[in-house]
DNA sequence: GTATGCTTTCGGC
DNA sequence: TTACGGCCGAAAGCATAC
C-alpha cells in the first residue's frame, strides 16, 4: 500500500501585530493596529494587520487608518507603523527553527510555510498531532509567538485545514476524512477558481467542492481544457501531488509610493519613480540579477489601479535602462488617461542569474 | 484545439 | 459623504505557435 504524505501548513497568527506585542508586551491586552502611513496627512494610510482585540471592533487588514481610529475611539488602542525589517528578522528566525522539523520547507510568505514531515512522523497522523503541538510549544518558548497549523495528506488539504481554525489552532485532516471535509466548502476556496471561473461553475450547477468532485470529468475537460479540467477534478477530490519544495528567490521586485499630491506632471512623477528605481536597482544588483520586464503601476485619484509593461529582447541590468523605459511607459500612459495620479510604482521581473549559478558552482567546489 | 508566453488586473496578506 | 498601503503571485485575457 502507498503511504500518504504528511504535510503541514504553518501560519503565524496576526503576524505583524504579534511581533509588536512581542517587542512591547504591555500592549498585549489592548487593540493593536499596525498600519502603513502614506505621509500625506497625519492619518492617511491603511491597516496592514491588527490583533484579535482590534478585530472585534471591525478593524481589519486594508481599511483606511482614520476609519480604524474612529472605530477604536474611546479605547486604549495602540497604532504603530509597519517595521518590515523587524518582522523579517523574526520570520527568518522561526523559519530556521521550523526547517529542522521537516524534510523540506517551502516558505510561501513572510508568515506562512509548508513542511513535509512524513518521515519525521513515520507517516502517522496520530504522531503528527503530537508533533504539531511540539512545534507550537517550541516556537512559543524560543520565540514567543503563537502559530496555527493545518495538517493533511498534501498542501491543498493542509491549507484548507489551517484556515478552518485560527488563531493558535491545530486542525488535522486525515486522508480518509479529506473528501468530507472538502465537500461542503464553496468551490472558490480552491486555487484556480477565481471570480470568472466561479460564475461559470455556478452556471453548471457547481457550488461546492463536493458538487465539483461529483461532476463528470469528461465534461469538465470539455469546458475548461485538459490541464485545467483534470486539475479541478483532482483538487475537488482532495488529490494534490505538488511536492513541498524549497522556495527560490522572488520572481519580481517592486516598489510603490504615494505621491505628496495628485498630479499628472511627468517631471514630478519621474522624480518619484527615480527614487523607487534607485532602491529596486540596488536590490537587483545585490542579488546579481538581470531582468527582462519593466512595469509601471499607477493608482489614480479614484483609487483604481492600472499597469503598463514592456518586455525586452535581452536581459539587461542597467539602471538607466529602467529609467528610460519607465519614462516611455509613463508618457504612453499619460497620453491614454486624463485622470490625476495618486500613487506610482515600478516593478522589474523576468530575472535571470548566470552569476548566481556560477557562484553556486564555485562554492560547491570551493 | 492545445500549449505557451506575454500583458494587465485581481486579490491575499 | 468621502475616506485608502505596499507588495507579491495568481488569474484572466489575449496573441501566437504548433
Amino acid at each position: 500500500m502507498v503511504q500518504s504524505r504528511v504535510v503541514m501548513l504553518i501560519d503565524f497568527d496576526y503576524f505583524f501585530a504579534q511581533c509588536e506585542e512581542l517587542r512591547n508586551p504591555v500592549i498585549k491586552n489592548k487593540p493593536v493596529v499596525v498600519g502603513v502611513y502614506s505621509g500625506r496627512t497625519e492619518d492617511s494610510g491603511a491597516v496592514s494587520t491588527s490583533n484579535y482585540i482590534a478585530r472585534k471592533y471591525g478593524v481589519k487588514s486594508g481599511i483606511p487608518l482614520f476609519l480604524a481610529k474612529r472605530s477604536l475611539e474611546g479605547t486604549d488602542a495602540v497604532f504603530l507603523p509597519v517595521d518590515h525589517k523587524y518582522y523579517t528578522q523574526i520570520s527568518d528566525n522561526i523559519m530556521q527553527i521550523l526547517s529542522v522539523y521537516a524534510s523540506s520547507l517551502e516558505q510561501v510568505s513572510v508568515d506562512e510555510a509548508y513542511l513535509d514531515v512524513t518521515v519525521q512522523v513515520s507517516g502517522s497522523f496520530e504522531n503528527a498531532c503530537l508533533y504539531a503541538q511540539k512545534i507550537k510549544q517550541d516556537i512559543k518558548t524560543q520565540v514567543g509567538l503563537s502559530l496555527t497549523i493545518g495538517v493533511g495528506p498534501n498542501k491543498l488539504v493542509a491549507k484548507i485545514a489551517c484556515d478552518s481554525q485560527k488563531p493558535d489552532g491545530l486542525t488535522i485532516v486525515k486522508p480518509e476524512e479529506a473528501a468530507n471535509f472538502f465537500a461542503i466548502l464553496p468551490v472558490n476556496r480552491l486555487l484556480g477558481v477565481g471570480k470568472k471561473t466561479f460564475a461559470r461553475m455556478e452556471q453548471m450547477g457547481i457550488k461546492t467542492i463536493g458538487d465539483l468532485a461529483k461532476f463528470d470529468i469528461q465534461r469538465l475537460v470539455s469546458m475548461f481544457g485538459k490541464v485545467l479540467g483534470l486539475y479541478f477534478h483532482n483538487a475537488a477530490n482532495a488529490i494534490d501531488n505538488e511536492p513541498v519544495v524549497f522556495t527560490g528567490e522572488a520572481e519580481s521586485i517592486s516598489k510603490i509610493n504615494t505621491l505628496k499630491q495628485d498630479t499628472r506632471d511627468l517631471e514630478s512623477i519621474l522624480q518619484k519613480t527615480s527614487e523607487l528605481i534607485d532602491i529596486i536597482h540596488n536590490e537587483v544588483m545585490e542579488k546579481g540579477y538581470s531582468f527582462k520586464t519593466i512595469s509601471i503601476y499607477v493608482v489614480t485619484v479614484d483609487l483604481l489601479s492600472k499597469s503598463r509593461s514592456v518586455t525586452l529582447e535581452q536581459p539587461v541590468k542597467a539602471k538607466e535602462i529602467i529609467k528610460r523605459h519607465v519614462c516611455l511607459l509613463f508618457e504612453k500612459y499619460l497620453s491614454e488617461s486624463s485622470l490625476d495620479i495618486r500613487r506610482v510604482g515600478v516593478r522589474v521581473s523576468g530575472f535571470s542569474k548566470e552569476q548566481l549559478q556560477q557562484k553556486q558552482l564555485s562554492s560547491f567546489f570551493g
